[in-house]
DNA sequence: ATATGAAGTGGGAAAAAGTGGGATGAGAAT
DNA sequence: ATTCTCATCCCACTTTTTCCCACTTCATAT
Protein backbone atom coordinates (compact mmCIF):
# COMPACT_ATOMS: atom_id res chain seq x y z
CA UNK A 1 0.00 0.00 0.00
CA UNK A 2 1.32 3.45 -1.14
CA UNK A 3 0.93 6.07 1.74
CA UNK A 4 2.68 9.22 3.21
CA UNK A 5 3.95 13.14 1.24
CA UNK A 6 7.19 13.37 0.13
CA UNK A 7 8.87 16.21 -1.55
CA UNK A 8 11.48 15.86 -4.07
CA UNK A 9 13.64 17.69 -6.40
CA UNK A 10 13.02 17.58 -10.14
CA UNK A 11 16.31 18.02 -11.65
CA UNK A 12 17.46 19.52 -14.59
CA UNK A 13 16.80 16.42 -16.67
CA UNK A 14 13.42 15.99 -14.99
CA UNK A 15 14.22 13.13 -12.55
CA UNK A 16 12.42 12.75 -9.48
CA UNK A 17 13.58 9.90 -6.90
CA UNK A 18 10.71 7.96 -6.07
CA UNK A 19 10.31 7.78 -1.87
CA UNK A 20 12.46 4.89 -0.82
CA UNK A 21 9.78 2.87 1.04
CA UNK A 22 7.70 2.64 -2.23
CA UNK A 23 10.68 1.64 -4.58
CA UNK A 24 9.70 -2.27 -3.57
CA UNK A 25 6.61 -2.40 -3.89
CA UNK A 26 6.61 -0.14 -7.66
CA UNK A 27 9.39 -2.30 -9.60
CA UNK A 28 11.20 -1.44 -12.17
CA UNK A 29 8.87 -0.34 -14.90
CA UNK A 30 5.73 2.32 -14.12
CA UNK A 31 2.96 3.64 -15.95
CA UNK A 32 2.47 8.04 -15.39
CA UNK A 33 -0.98 9.01 -17.18
CA UNK A 34 -2.67 11.82 -16.70
CA UNK A 35 -4.25 12.19 -13.16
CA UNK A 36 -7.67 14.12 -11.57
CA UNK A 37 -7.30 17.85 -10.67
CA UNK A 38 -4.00 18.39 -11.83
CA UNK A 39 -1.45 15.81 -10.77
CA UNK A 40 0.01 12.73 -12.58
CA UNK A 41 -1.43 9.51 -10.99
CA UNK A 42 1.86 6.63 -10.92
CA UNK A 43 0.77 3.14 -11.24
CA UNK A 44 3.34 0.04 -11.35
CA UNK A 45 1.94 -2.22 -14.52
CA UNK A 46 -0.13 -4.82 -12.06
CA UNK A 47 -2.85 -1.65 -11.02
CA UNK A 48 -2.43 -0.33 -14.71
CA UNK A 49 -3.40 -3.55 -16.03
CA UNK A 50 -6.69 -3.88 -13.77
CA UNK A 51 -7.22 -0.25 -14.42
CA UNK A 52 -7.20 0.02 -18.17
CA UNK A 53 -9.31 -3.45 -17.93
CA UNK A 54 -11.77 -1.50 -15.95
CA UNK A 55 -12.11 0.99 -18.33
CA UNK A 56 -11.75 -1.13 -21.73
CA UNK A 57 -15.32 -2.41 -19.88
CA UNK A 58 -17.06 0.90 -20.42
CA UNK A 59 -18.59 1.96 -24.43
CA UNK A 60 -16.72 3.84 -26.57
CA UNK A 61 -20.05 4.45 -28.13
CA UNK A 62 -20.62 7.13 -25.53
CA UNK A 63 -18.99 10.39 -26.24
CA UNK A 64 -17.66 10.67 -22.13
CA UNK A 65 -16.46 7.56 -22.31
CA UNK A 66 -13.94 8.13 -25.10
CA UNK A 67 -13.13 11.73 -23.69
CA UNK A 68 -12.19 9.88 -20.51
CA UNK A 69 -10.38 7.22 -21.69
CA UNK A 70 -8.81 9.15 -24.58
CA UNK A 71 -7.15 11.37 -21.25
CA UNK A 72 -5.87 8.49 -19.28
CA UNK A 73 -4.77 6.19 -22.37
CA UNK A 74 -3.38 8.93 -24.32
CA UNK A 75 -1.80 10.16 -21.60
CA UNK A 76 0.15 7.21 -20.44
CA UNK A 77 3.75 6.35 -20.57
CA UNK A 78 5.63 3.28 -19.91
CA UNK A 79 8.95 4.53 -17.51
CA UNK A 80 11.54 3.01 -16.27
CA UNK A 81 13.05 3.21 -12.74
CA UNK A 82 16.72 3.88 -12.49
CA UNK A 83 19.60 2.47 -10.42
CA UNK A 84 19.23 4.71 -7.93
CA UNK A 85 15.56 4.85 -7.60
CA UNK A 86 14.29 7.80 -10.22
CA UNK A 87 11.80 8.43 -12.47
CA UNK A 88 12.07 10.56 -15.38
CA UNK A 89 9.10 12.44 -15.89
CA UNK A 90 8.21 13.10 -19.63
CA UNK A 91 8.06 16.97 -21.13
CA UNK A 92 4.07 16.38 -21.65
CA UNK A 93 3.07 14.75 -18.74
CA UNK A 94 5.37 17.96 -16.83
CA UNK A 95 2.52 19.89 -18.64
CA UNK A 96 -0.56 18.74 -17.42
CA UNK A 97 0.87 19.34 -13.97
CA UNK A 98 1.67 22.36 -13.80
CA UNK A 99 5.41 20.97 -13.64
CA UNK A 100 7.21 22.79 -16.12
CA UNK A 101 10.31 25.03 -15.41
CA UNK A 102 9.52 23.82 -11.32
CA UNK A 103 12.26 22.22 -9.39
CA UNK A 104 10.06 20.49 -6.75
CA UNK A 105 7.15 18.02 -7.24
CA UNK A 106 4.68 16.99 -4.36
CA UNK A 107 4.60 12.74 -4.49
CA UNK A 108 1.13 11.56 -2.58
CA UNK A 109 0.72 7.88 -2.04
CA UNK A 110 -3.00 7.13 -2.36
CA UNK A 111 -3.79 3.54 -1.96
CA UNK A 112 -2.54 1.92 -5.09
CA UNK A 113 -1.19 4.87 -6.78
CA UNK A 114 1.25 7.58 -6.66
CA UNK A 115 0.03 11.40 -7.48
CA UNK A 116 2.70 14.03 -8.79
CA UNK A 117 1.84 17.88 -7.93
CA UNK A 118 2.33 20.70 -8.16
CA UNK A 119 3.86 22.36 -4.58
CA UNK A 120 1.48 25.52 -4.82
CA UNK A 121 -1.55 23.30 -6.63
CA UNK A 122 -1.65 20.88 -3.80
CA UNK A 123 -1.37 23.03 -0.96
CA UNK A 124 -4.26 25.36 -2.27
CA UNK A 125 -6.00 21.67 -3.35
CA UNK A 126 -5.65 20.93 0.65
CA UNK A 127 -6.86 24.53 1.85
CA UNK A 128 -9.64 24.06 0.42
CA UNK A 129 -10.67 20.52 1.03
CA UNK A 130 -9.81 21.10 4.62
CA UNK A 131 -12.70 22.76 4.95
CA UNK A 132 -14.18 20.37 3.42
CA UNK A 133 -13.09 17.30 5.25
CA UNK A 134 -15.33 17.52 8.41
CA UNK A 135 -18.18 17.24 5.92
CA UNK A 136 -17.08 14.32 4.00
CA UNK A 137 -16.09 12.48 7.03
CA UNK A 138 -19.83 13.15 8.88
CA UNK A 139 -20.57 11.94 5.31
CA UNK A 140 -18.64 8.60 5.11
CA UNK A 141 -19.33 8.20 8.48
CA UNK A 142 -22.76 7.80 7.92
CA UNK A 143 -21.77 4.46 5.81
CA UNK A 144 -18.47 3.14 7.38
CA UNK A 145 -18.55 2.29 10.86
CA UNK B 1 -7.78 -0.33 25.22
CA UNK B 2 -5.97 3.44 25.13
CA UNK B 3 -6.68 5.45 28.04
CA UNK B 4 -5.17 8.62 29.43
CA UNK B 5 -2.99 11.59 28.93
CA UNK B 6 0.37 12.07 28.75
CA UNK B 7 2.72 15.00 27.93
CA UNK B 8 6.11 14.24 26.31
CA UNK B 9 9.14 15.62 24.79
CA UNK B 10 9.35 15.77 20.83
CA UNK B 11 13.41 15.98 20.57
CA UNK B 12 15.41 17.20 17.95
CA UNK B 13 15.24 14.13 15.32
CA UNK B 14 11.51 14.77 15.86
CA UNK B 15 10.89 11.14 18.24
CA UNK B 16 8.02 10.81 21.01
CA UNK B 17 8.07 8.69 23.21
CA UNK B 18 4.56 6.16 23.81
CA UNK B 19 3.47 6.04 27.49
CA UNK B 20 5.15 2.36 28.17
CA UNK B 21 1.29 1.95 29.17
CA UNK B 22 0.66 1.33 25.58
CA UNK B 23 3.30 -0.20 24.14
CA UNK B 24 2.17 -3.37 24.47
CA UNK B 25 -0.83 -2.86 22.97
CA UNK B 26 0.77 -0.76 19.79
CA UNK B 27 3.31 -3.78 18.95
CA UNK B 28 6.40 -2.20 17.19
CA UNK B 29 5.10 -0.70 14.02
CA UNK B 30 2.11 1.87 13.92
CA UNK B 31 0.29 3.86 11.61
CA UNK B 32 0.61 7.41 12.01
CA UNK B 33 -2.35 9.97 9.77
CA UNK B 34 -3.68 13.48 10.24
CA UNK B 35 -6.80 13.15 12.35
CA UNK B 36 -9.83 15.41 12.62
CA UNK B 37 -9.40 18.58 14.66
CA UNK B 38 -5.64 19.60 13.69
CA UNK B 39 -4.32 16.54 15.54
CA UNK B 40 -2.81 12.84 14.97
CA UNK B 41 -4.16 9.91 14.54
CA UNK B 42 -2.25 6.86 15.45
CA UNK B 43 -3.24 3.54 14.89
CA UNK B 44 -1.91 0.14 15.44
CA UNK B 45 -1.54 -1.80 12.19
CA UNK B 46 -4.31 -3.85 12.41
CA UNK B 47 -6.80 -1.01 13.21
CA UNK B 48 -5.31 0.52 10.02
CA UNK B 49 -5.71 -2.19 7.92
CA UNK B 50 -9.37 -2.10 8.85
CA UNK B 51 -9.68 1.18 8.10
CA UNK B 52 -7.98 1.41 4.86
CA UNK B 53 -9.95 -1.59 3.59
CA UNK B 54 -13.05 0.69 3.53
CA UNK B 55 -11.37 3.52 2.16
CA UNK B 56 -9.82 1.55 -1.01
CA UNK B 57 -13.24 0.29 -1.89
CA UNK B 58 -14.51 3.39 -2.46
CA UNK B 59 -14.46 5.06 -6.08
CA UNK B 60 -11.54 7.39 -7.10
CA UNK B 61 -14.08 8.27 -10.09
CA UNK B 62 -15.61 10.63 -6.91
CA UNK B 63 -14.01 13.68 -6.28
CA UNK B 64 -15.62 13.66 -2.71
CA UNK B 65 -14.22 9.96 -1.64
CA UNK B 66 -10.88 10.95 -3.88
CA UNK B 67 -10.11 14.28 -1.54
CA UNK B 68 -10.55 12.05 1.65
CA UNK B 69 -8.38 9.14 0.40
CA UNK B 70 -6.26 11.65 -0.18
CA UNK B 71 -5.97 13.55 3.50
CA UNK B 72 -5.91 9.93 4.64
CA UNK B 73 -3.66 7.91 2.31
CA UNK B 74 -1.45 10.43 1.65
CA UNK B 75 -1.45 11.82 5.45
CA UNK B 76 -0.33 8.38 6.95
CA UNK B 77 2.93 6.99 7.17
CA UNK B 78 4.28 3.41 8.72
CA UNK B 79 6.69 4.46 11.30
CA UNK B 80 8.42 1.60 13.54
CA UNK B 81 9.20 1.85 17.66
CA UNK B 82 12.59 2.01 18.21
CA UNK B 83 14.11 0.11 21.06
CA UNK B 84 12.87 2.19 23.58
CA UNK B 85 9.40 2.85 22.98
CA UNK B 86 9.72 6.28 20.51
CA UNK B 87 8.07 6.95 17.33
CA UNK B 88 9.50 9.42 14.61
CA UNK B 89 7.20 12.07 13.53
CA UNK B 90 7.74 13.21 9.63
CA UNK B 91 7.89 16.63 9.15
CA UNK B 92 5.08 16.82 7.14
CA UNK B 93 2.88 15.41 10.06
CA UNK B 94 4.09 17.97 11.99
CA UNK B 95 3.14 20.60 9.83
CA UNK B 96 -0.56 19.34 10.04
CA UNK B 97 -1.00 19.18 13.96
CA UNK B 98 0.68 22.74 14.36
CA UNK B 99 3.67 20.22 15.93
CA UNK B 100 6.74 22.36 13.70
CA UNK B 101 9.47 23.85 16.55
CA UNK B 102 7.25 22.95 19.30
CA UNK B 103 9.23 20.58 21.92
CA UNK B 104 6.45 19.06 23.44
CA UNK B 105 3.26 16.71 22.17
CA UNK B 106 0.12 16.09 24.33
CA UNK B 107 -0.12 12.29 23.34
CA UNK B 108 -4.12 11.25 24.59
CA UNK B 109 -5.77 7.51 24.41
CA UNK B 110 -8.91 7.56 22.89
CA UNK B 111 -10.23 3.43 22.72
CA UNK B 112 -8.65 2.14 19.46
CA UNK B 113 -6.26 5.22 18.72
CA UNK B 114 -3.82 7.63 20.11
CA UNK B 115 -4.07 11.06 19.40
CA UNK B 116 -1.10 13.45 19.40
CA UNK B 117 -1.71 17.01 20.09
CA UNK B 118 -0.13 20.51 20.24
CA UNK B 119 -0.55 21.78 24.05
CA UNK B 120 -2.31 25.11 23.27
CA UNK B 121 -4.62 23.84 20.75
CA UNK B 122 -5.44 20.51 22.92
CA UNK B 123 -6.42 23.30 25.77
CA UNK B 124 -8.57 25.22 23.36
CA UNK B 125 -10.36 22.34 22.56
CA UNK B 126 -10.85 21.21 26.11
CA UNK B 127 -12.10 24.54 26.66
CA UNK B 128 -14.82 25.10 24.18
CA UNK B 129 -15.59 21.27 24.48
CA UNK B 130 -15.91 21.29 28.05
CA UNK B 131 -18.83 23.79 28.15
CA UNK B 132 -20.71 22.10 25.50
CA UNK B 133 -19.94 18.86 26.51
CA UNK B 134 -23.68 18.57 28.09
CA UNK B 135 -25.27 19.19 25.07
CA UNK B 136 -22.85 17.29 22.96
CA UNK B 137 -23.88 14.25 25.55
CA UNK B 138 -27.36 14.95 24.95
CA UNK B 139 -27.23 15.04 20.99
CA UNK B 140 -24.89 11.66 20.99
CA UNK B 141 -27.74 10.21 23.34
CA UNK B 142 -30.09 10.47 20.51
CA UNK B 143 -28.54 8.16 18.65
CA UNK B 144 -26.55 5.41 20.56
CA UNK B 145 -27.96 3.79 23.43
C1' DA C 1 17.17 7.27 53.31
C1' DT C 2 19.14 4.58 49.92
C1' DA C 3 19.15 1.19 46.41
C1' DT C 4 16.96 -0.75 42.36
C1' DG C 5 14.67 -0.70 38.29
C1' DA C 6 11.90 1.21 34.78
C1' DA C 7 10.76 5.15 31.95
C1' DG C 8 12.06 8.96 29.39
C1' DT C 9 15.71 11.77 27.01
C1' DG C 10 20.07 12.90 24.40
C1' DG C 11 23.48 12.26 21.07
C1' DG C 12 27.16 10.05 18.05
C1' DA C 13 28.50 6.73 14.33
C1' DA C 14 27.17 4.01 10.49
C1' DA C 15 24.17 3.26 6.77
C1' DA C 16 20.86 4.63 3.46
C1' DA C 17 18.55 7.98 0.67
C1' DG C 18 18.62 11.75 -2.29
C1' DT C 19 21.02 14.70 -5.61
C1' DG C 20 24.39 16.23 -9.22
C1' DG C 21 26.90 15.64 -13.17
C1' DG C 22 30.05 13.46 -16.52
C1' DA C 23 30.94 9.66 -20.01
C1' DT C 24 29.09 6.81 -23.56
C1' DG C 25 26.51 5.69 -27.49
C1' DA C 26 22.66 6.25 -30.71
C1' DG C 27 20.39 9.00 -33.97
C1' DA C 28 19.75 13.38 -36.60
C1' DA C 29 21.41 17.08 -39.27
C1' DT C 30 24.74 19.04 -42.35
C1' DA D 1 31.02 10.54 -43.59
C1' DT D 2 31.47 13.72 -39.88
C1' DT D 3 29.77 16.47 -36.45
C1' DC D 4 26.37 17.67 -33.21
C1' DT D 5 22.70 16.85 -30.06
C1' DC D 6 20.19 14.34 -26.93
C1' DA D 7 19.11 10.63 -23.93
C1' DT D 8 20.75 6.87 -21.02
C1' DC D 9 23.84 4.83 -17.90
C1' DC D 10 26.91 5.05 -14.29
C1' DC D 11 29.66 6.93 -10.57
C1' DA D 12 30.43 10.20 -6.73
C1' DC D 13 29.15 13.44 -3.32
C1' DT D 14 26.06 15.32 0.33
C1' DT D 15 22.44 15.08 3.43
C1' DT D 16 19.24 12.58 6.09
C1' DT D 17 17.85 8.71 8.58
C1' DT D 18 18.59 4.79 11.40
C1' DC D 19 20.63 2.24 14.92
C1' DC D 20 22.81 1.84 19.07
C1' DC D 21 24.53 3.14 23.60
C1' DA D 22 24.55 6.08 27.67
C1' DC D 23 22.71 9.32 30.90
C1' DT D 24 18.97 11.35 33.80
C1' DT D 25 14.82 11.26 36.27
C1' DC D 26 11.12 9.31 38.65
C1' DA D 27 8.88 5.75 41.35
C1' DT D 28 9.00 1.75 44.31
C1' DA D 29 10.60 -1.19 47.73
C1' DT D 30 13.73 -2.53 51.33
Amino acid sequence: MLIGEYTHKIDEKGRVSLPAKWRKEMGNKIIITRGLDNCLFVFTSKEWIKLSAELSSSSWLKSDTRAFNRRIFGGATEVEIDTVGRMLLPEFLKKEASLVDMDKAVLIGVDNRIEVWNEVVWSDYKNITDKQADEIAEKIGNTIR
